[in-house]
DNA sequence: GAACTATACGAACGGTCGTGCTATCTTGTC
DNA sequence: GACAAGATAGCACGACCGTTCGTATAGTTC
């Protein structure tokens, strides 16, 4: 049988990996998917440049490993919180919030990583930009789910759209993530709360 | 006196100028300000990576008059044509719809040239950086004056924060252009049409 | 047509890019 | 403590990067 003969990976190694992968995603921020560079990572954290390349296959591979670890932190940081509140409309309120919130404390120097991502890769082809394609709509569906959850719950007018409303949602967001990193200043952030806040206040119809 | 010595130019060289500038600002929306070669531009246009850059005194000086061709892109086909409009709250409308149009018709061919840099050079140093978030808050500054002038003639809501009012619509745009041009659907501009036409509707408060 | 010079080219510079190969450490297993 | 294998470093490669040079061509002016 042709399963793919999966290397065991040692403690220290596994360490690097990490290490690699997070410093990527930091930088992938600032410099674009495609204009990190290895060499610069590598002295970026104090490896050399074929160490740091063996982990990988290719830099495809450390491009899309990368993706995958930003994921992961947005999970951890804006995805579960929000699945843990109470009700429909809360976790979305706590959607956005945790998400804004990740944004200001510069958990990413270049804000959102997806929002870099998605705007650097958006005309490019190949497994980066699908994943990152993909990544987003799963991301847009949810929230769209959440919305409907908050209508059926009463919680929020159902004579709205749900897609229509999810894009609104996030494009106050997007916008708020934008401003913020090109001006360095906090008050695109605050507009996007209270663009969001307002239109998740409960039942006004 | 240290007058720069201003070499006068040719109608040929003119004409190559232009072209460049013109294919340079194309290839930005897909590679970044940043991605762009010299050496692939000049494989597009079909001259020699020497014979392009003698335009030019440096590869900052090609993306800063890039910037300002984009600029006069923009300036033609969405605000001139808003600045015509009789009312103010006209205006407002033919500014994002001729927004929305260019970027369908896809004047550019990975969406809004500034979009695209304002995404790439966000956290980035530098005078092109400086001078494409300088022309963020301009556009910005132009929507929100528009917004005051509707309110003005009694064709907006008096309560609506013009700053506030203003970054949202200008969201709806930006959030529009990102989805249109990752996932090649139209739908996303018809979500920022319908969000942005909800709230250019005449005097509702 | 002659003189001038903007324009364009080919070649080459030092650097960096992604990617391999090989040797040397380091870790985990028996 | 030997041994296999993973982790890392060193080195080299071809390609491309922005940039500079010398030189040939062609538009403009007299």
């Amino acid at each position: 049988m042709a399963t793919t003969h999966e290397r065991r990976r040692r403690a220290d190694g596994e360490r690097s990996r990490q290490k690699i992968l997070r410093a990527a995603a930091n930088l992938a921020t600032v410099d674009g998917l495609e204009g990190l560079s290895i060499g610069s990572l590598a002295d970026h954290i104090g490896m050399s440049k074929s160490g740091l390349y063996a982990h990988f296959r290719s830099k495809e591979q450390l491009q899309l490993e990368t993706v995958e670890t930003a994921l992961q932190i947005l999970n951890t940081l804006v995805v579960e919180p929000a699945e843990a509140a109470a009700d429909p409309l809360e976790r979305l309120r706590t959607l956005y919030d945790s998400f804004l919130d990740h944004i200001e404390a510069r958990v990413f120097p270049g804000g959102c990583f997806f929002v870099s991502a998605e705007s650097e890769l958006g005309v490019r082809e190949g497994p980066v930009k699908d994943r990152v394609a993909e990544l987003q709509r799963a991301w847009a569906a949810r929230v769209e789910e959440f919305v409907r959850e908050a209508q059926a719950a009463g919680e929020l007018p159902a004579d709205e759209d749900p897609a229509q409303f999810a894009f609104e949602l996030d494009a106050y967001g997007m916008m708020g993530n934008v401003g913020f990193v090109l001006h360095d200043d906090p008050a695109y952030l605050e507009h996007a709360r209270a663009a969001i806040h307002r239109r998740l206040r409960r039942r006004r119809k």
